[in-house]
DNA sequence: TTGAAAGCGCTAACAT
DNA sequence: ATGTTAGCGCTTTCAA
């Protein structure tokens, strides 16, 4: 090796210099620092995986990225990734989908960090565990043990959410839902039926419509809604960018928000609170997921034992101005 | 070798048989396929890529993660990046601050994306132009010709905005700017002042603010515009998350848009048709921007040539509803 | 059509 | 404190 030759030493000796053994003079390291830098030396990352077995790269998998998947909630997730990963770790992106059916190419990735969406991932999800793959799997909660997994409790978010509206007086709501295969939007269901039922709340078939997440889909489906024979005073979009979409909807339709149709959202995202009106919504503790996840993921690469295999994080309710206040229109 | 044992023949032929080499009988290629499959084979990515000199990753990286980089911006790059890449191409994303000083791995990137927002990624630049892996640069227009650059014409988006309000009677343009260190920030500047001259419109200090391309900024820098001596009738926030801001401001301060201030965004987000008022903007082509960038990439990763080296796209302007028809005022 | 041997750049075990 | 040797898993000559 080049470097071993100007400093008139072995290759060894450079390697051991380079990564900070103690087994070499300071005088030694000095000089071959010195050289290595001086011609710009970089260590080849395949030959160090090849013997070390690790590769330093970080694979991230999402249910969906083309959509479905918030890109603030992506950008979210990587960005801790980034930052909660000790140092010389890289972070790959990818959708679960390409990889339907083809195995990991083993060694590729020294762990691996799914944000899973739905169920159909558990293929995916069980072939990375039988490749013996260090994984964390976020967002999602799955029903087994043998899975380090940590999920927002979305259940929760949407009972905070109705009981909110109830308290403020509403009794019809309706919900716009997600996409369908997705966890969340099953359990944000669950959510809103259960609290319903608790309010001693009727439940309307017309109220409910199936979006898909997406702004456009807030916008059509909350035309259908509005375009009921019985409207709901007070509408659960299940998240932030229908949300946007619906309340367009409203708009368009000479509703105005809150004061003739209340709007539910989910996420807070960045740009919530600067909606008219600014959405009352459900803040996730996604900085704390992810951190939490990566930290239990570096845990296992360095094959420590993760003490929380499974936990489920309380999201918090954002009060904001898309509800209208009906209590005394009842009393 | 346990593959190679199991089908009785060397590890060459293994190798050999499974990377499609026809120097191998029909029947043992099938032999070791199906052993291959039967024990969830996959190769070790450092050793192939240690002798090959590949390591199928493409880094992405720009200029800052956290801040200044869109979401929806980012995530479509990502999306992008991963579907024009060739099959077996995995994509990492990173930031380019993390590598100030520190020059890339050798050998750790087949290629480099850059996403470059500012001038001072061209120490990044030049580090990896020095260490030859191949590279295009997006997104901001590089002042050299030994670089593949491609980015869209923020100078004419701002133009196509300025002339437009112009065309709609607006004499009062203010301008709300991003990031003072991003290239589109200067761009879009440049396109501003030059329109308003070309269209004989008075210059005011009292209307430009400098605000960083994130919502917040929107909100606070439109409030203190407002409260100025004397108001603008149009205000050309820099992009369209500010623009959520700057509505949410206006409408604080009781003024209704368009009615009494007209507002232009740039980016056309997912979510700017759903805005109230559904904001004008500029929509960049920045899939057929990051398409061309993957092909050119390619072409390099290939050693072919790359034809156009650098290029500009052409922005179009989006017209909706956020700019007021002041014509017959002026009349 | 197959195998044997060499070597990619690195780290680690074992001298010295 | 430093060098020698071997070997990580793969592809690629070179022989057979």
């Amino acid at each position: 090796m080049t470097i071993a030759k100007l400093a008139k030493v072995s290759h060894t000796t450079v390697s051991r210099a380079l990564n900070g053994s103690n087994l070499v003079k300071e005088e030694t390291r000095e000089k071959i620092r010195a050289i290595a830098k001086e011609i710009g030396y970089t260590p080849n990352i395949s030959a160090r995986g090849l013997v070390n077995r690790k590769t330093f790269l970080i694979g991230v998998f999402f249910s969906e990225m083309e959509s479905g998947t918030s890109p603030s909630f992506l950008v979210d997730v990587l960005n801790q990734a980034r930052e909660a990963l000790p140092t010389g770790y890289i972070v790959s992106v990818d959708s679960i989908g390409n990889y339907k059916g083809n195995a990991l190419p083993v060694g590729r990735y020294d762990g691996v960090v799914i944000i899973s969406q739905a169920e159909s991932d558990d293929v995916f999800i069980d072939q990375v565990r039988d490749q013996h793959i260090p994984m964390v799997v976020l967002n999602r909660q799955l029903s087994r043990e043998d899975i380090v997994n940590y999920a927002t409790d979305d259940y929760l978010g949407a009972q905070l959410l109705i009981q909110y509206a109830a308290r403020m007086g509403h009794e019809r709501i309706g919900i716009l839902e997600g996409h369908p295969k997705f966890s969340s939007t099953k359990e944000r269901w669950r959510g809103y039926v259960d609290s319903l039922n608790k309010a001693g709340l009727q439940f309307n078939d017309q109220w409910v419509k199936v979006g898909d997440y997406l702004p456009k889909s807030g916008y059509d489906k909350m035309k259908e809604l509005l375009s009921g024979s019985a409207v709901p005073s007070c509408v659960f979009v299940t998240n932030d960018d229908m949300a946007v979409g619906a309340i367009r909807a409203c708009e368009d339709l000479g509703f105005r928000v809150p004061d003739d149709i209340s709007i539910l959202g989910f996420d807070d995202t960045e740009y919530s609170k600067y909606l008219v009106p600014r959405l009352t919504t459900i803040k996730k503790p996604t900085h704390a997921l992810v951190r939490k996840g990566i930290v239990a993921l570096t845990n296992l690469l360095s094959a420590k034992n993760v003490t929380n295999r499974t936990e489920t994080l309380r999201p918090s309710l954002v009060i904001r101005e898309s509800v209208a206040n009906v209590r005394n229109e009842t009393n």
